[in-house]
DNA sequence: TTTTAGGTATGATAAATATCATTAATTTTA
DNA sequence: TAAAATTAATGATATTTATCATACCTAAAA
């Protein structure tokens, strides 16, 4: 049932690449293979964290809850992510909630181990720091776009930005199903000025909705949108 | 008239406090010292960079340049900083100008040698990890705060975070000098808005504004604000 | 010192966005 | 399947915030 590390190609995409046969092994030995149901917490917000997750499958967001009780979503994650990076390395609680958006296979590895490959073996650490650097750089780019962009404009830039993650599915949908809510506690708006614009895209013909689903019909016109246009 | 890194104090605040002897002299051997007058720009957005300043003293802002030409500020930058980390870690360009708000001193450490001791001095590379993972968590309140946070409760916190930050003066203002715009530009708003609401800020008396100086008098009451009370 | 320019301040107004209310649609539960 | 609950949609309205206009102040330049 709990397959090796070292079989599994989920690691070519993240800092788990860097790993020696030996490491493969330590952490095939200790790790914890988990089934998170959509709607559970893989991390909660001012927890300590023992270990870093490997998502195997399966999508969540990453939400800030703020003093007025607005959840805020800062970014999301799909399968090859690794989670609580930030956490172990900079021995802080967790910043944020990971919630699953839909049922989810997740390795746990104990943080000891981490620890321990940080300290052992070079590329692994460089490629953690080159994860958190590129994090943090988006983190600030997000920053600019929230305190000077319009409403308008921050709902086509996450339009694309979902797409370019997620994907699309089989009928060219986005492939990522969140409620209108979840929009617009990404872009940070009321849910009903979210779903307004929605219906303003839609009748312009740059968007199709099909429930919940979103399909960009056309991407470069959202593009320029997204930069005031 | 270029002095020692060993016996620069400043070092203590910044993961170079991690260096063995000898690589202090390295370092010291092969830094150059800067000074930047008041408006010069330190870095700039989309350059590569080769290497990492120090500061020594002096104050900065980084902001970041949006597609409609308002600049945002991300960060503020004082003495014992360190700047280029992000850059130099992920192999990327420069993501934000840093704009000296006064002369300042700075040492610059070229990119090879800061490379070399990542590789080989462990606690220095974990030190540096620890701050960009620290870094990383203050952006995603940011982002959280930009995004749910009216502009009122954003400039009572800004207040406060600069006060922390940089100190009071001995007439007991903040003790940096920032035009209203950087102000606003700080917390993402127009001018005159920011201007606006300091004005009513003094008029309840829970600041005083002396020229282009600000005194918090009334550090709770902000903070309440800054929480939306 | 006078002039000029940049920064600050404030009013009037427009535009963006939030809130409240209601209905419709969809999903979940019994 | 029917009922209940959640989510989506849309109008009306209030609030927040931006923009434009103008006046004032302050510090640098002529």
């Amino acid at each position: 049932m709990s397959s090796k590390c070292r079989q599994c190609i989920i690691k070519r995409f993240n800092a788990l690449k860097t790993l020696t046969h030996d490491e493969l092994e330590k952490f095939s030995d200790h790790k914890t293979s988990l089934i998170i149901k959509k709607g559970d917490n893989l991390m909660t917000e001012g927890n300590a964290i023992n270990g870093l997750y490997c998502i195997k499958d399966g999508k969540a967001k990453l939400t800030k809850l703020n003093t007025n009780g607005k959840e805020q979503i800062i970014k999301f994650i799909k399968g090859g992510d690794i989670l609580g990076q930030r956490s172990i390395l900079s021995d802080e609680l967790v910043g944020l909630n990971a919630i699953a958006l839909e049922d989810m296979h997740v390795c746990f590895i104990p943080k000891g181990d981490i620890i321990e490959t940080i300290r052992e073996n070079n590329n692994f650490s460089l490629q953690m720091m080159r994860n958190i650097s590129h994090q943090l750089n988006e983190a600030n780019t997000s920053i600019s776009q929230m305190a000077q962009k319009p409403v308008k404009d921050r709902l086509a830039d996450t339009l694309v930005q979902l797409e370019d993650l997620f994907g699309v599915d089989n009928e060219g949908c986005i492939d990522v199903v969140l409620t209108r809510e979840e929009i617009a506690n990404t872009i940070g708006t009321a849910t009903e000025s979210a779903i307004r614009l929605l219906s303003n895209l839609k009748k312009d013909g740059v968007i199709d909705l099909i429930g919940k689903k979103i399909k960009i019909i056309n991407k470069n016109t959202l593009k320029n949108l997204s930069e005031g246009y």
